[in-house]
DNA sequence: TTGTAAGCGTTATCAC
DNA sequence: GTGATAACGCTTACAA
């Protein structure tokens, strides 16, 4: 025998004196027949001694199942850079994959190739499924996934198709962020938007932040909007041109911790203060947003629950149980810090 | 026929009149036997039409290549919560993995877990190449995968192991932006480290920093160093407490951005000015540096670039081919923005 | 309670 | 140039 050979079902079988069925049997748990508690002992013993991992590809083969779950970032390279919430939710993500004891495949496209991206994990039954995080979701693809019912599992905006998804209440969260500028008396209110408004969820938030207007019985102006996008950049810009309005809001919305850091610089540059010339809401509660200056008021997001979520459900729909619910939605609250102040004389 | 069975190599290869052999032979570009350009033709048509992706698991199982490389994150979810940097990198890993037309396995385990983690993506052939990236990585285990020359990439420190690796010269680094202060006057500089002594690189940027105190002629006071944990909130408390030292420092070397956030709000609260009272430089140039108050004078890393070679490194190694350098050093530089000013009366 | 044997869908080694 | 045929290492009816 070559001294470095890689250690099979079979040597276990061979050491423990029992057959590799038998190995299969009590390494897998499988629970139909009863295997003596001597028997599984010396076949876990030999498994033990030997080193013995069973080989992924020939258990994929044979199982039909890779115990890979995948990830599709929908996202442009840009985005990946400022997003600093992928990572919460990656670790909330991984860490019930990793109690499951499966992997995770991840990858990161753009809109334009997600549909090969993930037609081919799926085709070469690479994944057992699939966890979709992206703005917006190409119909024509995921037809073809729904079709043969391959469990999969939306992270964010709620299309019109069937898929289950995990996602915040985006309208409802920025209603709560607008109302409270509105309880401290301000009237002229303006939003910057996380993202342009082809993107679902900047939508949703924008609609959220016009619906506590119109609650308070305030004006939506269309004039005091402005679309970030993404990065603190955009939030600069956005702020920079709200600032030479006339006259000016004297609180802003911004539906993006990110953007609204650039929002902040825009406001130092000009000289004014926050929040005794502006308020400010954020939107996230990236870790940052405690050290900012001043410390944002923002509405919360469970980035880790959002990532734990997604998985449980693909769990369930992997192993055909009915979920509790499709469409999962997860909290938000606002955190009250140092960004927002009642407005003078109300 | 069942209706719906998955197409095999079989049906596109009775589809196209030959062999599967051949049918393997022209669509993996086997270079030895010469196929004509017809048949090629008619099997590449073929597949088409039937809409054929080979099964990934037997694929893997045949070939003995998964065509998956896995990294694995040695973090704690605190490190990764406030990791500005790992997005980054990981869109650039991605991208070259892409490239090679292979996919990403990511995992993030604690320090203690690595071990495992790591060797059963190996031994289970699940992987045909791997990148660690964690602050120190356990020599036992790591023996093992040197001894059966698994193909391996290190991002961050090199230890005294021969495996390759990708990283930035952390103590230049730090010597750099030291040397910064120096040059603007300041003779009384302190220093927070990234991370706990524990940790390679915040070992290697301390010294950077005392190196260009010594290089500059100055004193090293180990009372002016404190350690930071990754998050802002140990900058913020290593920043409170050196500002109760007396005399106060006049400049700050905070070896991460994500750090100095946190130092930055316990100046502020302090009601001192930077650069006016203190000036700070950061390391990483994390994106928020530039929309700090005021903007953050700091090191750039490559981040994007650190996955990026590491995955060409690791290609290299997987096709046996020996690569350019077994240890590639990336350039950082210094990015002077606002944090800093010349000592009064200098 | 355990063993036998038939796949799983490729790739790779030879002949032809 | 192309086609049999044997691995690859495991799971899983089914048989004993």
């Amino acid at each position: 025998l070559p001294p470095n050979r890689r250690v099979t079902s079979q040597d276990v079988a061979r050491l423990a004196g029992v057959s590799r069925t038998t190995v299969s049997l009590v390494l897998n748990n499988v629970s139909g027949p009863q295997i003596s508690a001597d028997t599984r002992q010396r076949v876990v013993q030999a498994a033990q001694d030997l080193g013995y991992v069973p080989d992924a590809a020939a258990q994929a083969l044979a199982s039909r199942r890779s115990q890979i779950i995948g990830i599709i970032l929908v996202r442009s390279p840009q985005q990946v850079a400022s997003d600093a919430f992928l990572n919460h939710m990656l670790a909330g993500l991984i860490d019930t994959v990793q109690k499951r004891g499966m992997r995770l495949l991840i990858d990161i496209v753009a809109q334009e190739h997600q549909e090969q991206a993930y037609l081919e994990l799926v085709r070469a039954k690479r994944i057992d499924g699939l966890i979709l995080a992206g703005p917006s979701f190409d119909d024509r693809a995921l037809v073809a996934l729904e079709q043969q019912s391959f469990p999969t599992v939306l992270i964010g905006e709620l299309p019109g198709v069937g898929f289950a998804s995990v996602d915040v209440d985006n309208r409802a969260a920025a209603h709560m962020a607008a109302a409270h500028l509105i309880s401290l008396g301000h009237t002229r209110i303006a939003c910057i938007t996380n993202a342009q408004p082809s993107y679902a969820a900047a939508v949703e938030r924008l609609r959220g932040y016009q619906e506590a207007l119109y609650s308070a019985g305030l004006d939506f102006d269309p004039r005091l909007v402005r679309y970030g996008d993404f990065d603190p950049a955009s939030g600069y810009k956005a702020m920079h041109s709200l600032l030479s309005d006339t006259p000016r809001p004297s609180a802003v919305f911004v539906a993006s911790d990110t953007v609204a850091l650039g929002a902040l610089a825009a406001i130092r540059e000009a000289h004014l203060q926050v929040p005794e010339d502006i308020s400010l809401v954020g939107y996230d509660d990236i870790p940052f947003a405690l050290y900012t200056h001043p410390p944002l008021t923002t509405i919360h997001l469970p980035a880790a629950d959002l990532g734990r979520k997604a998985g449980e459900l693909l769990f369930r729909l992997i192993r055909h149980e009915t979920p509790d619910a499709w469409h999962v939605r997860l909290n938000t609250y606002l955190v009250v810090r140092q960004s927002c102040g009642a407005l003078p004389g109300s």
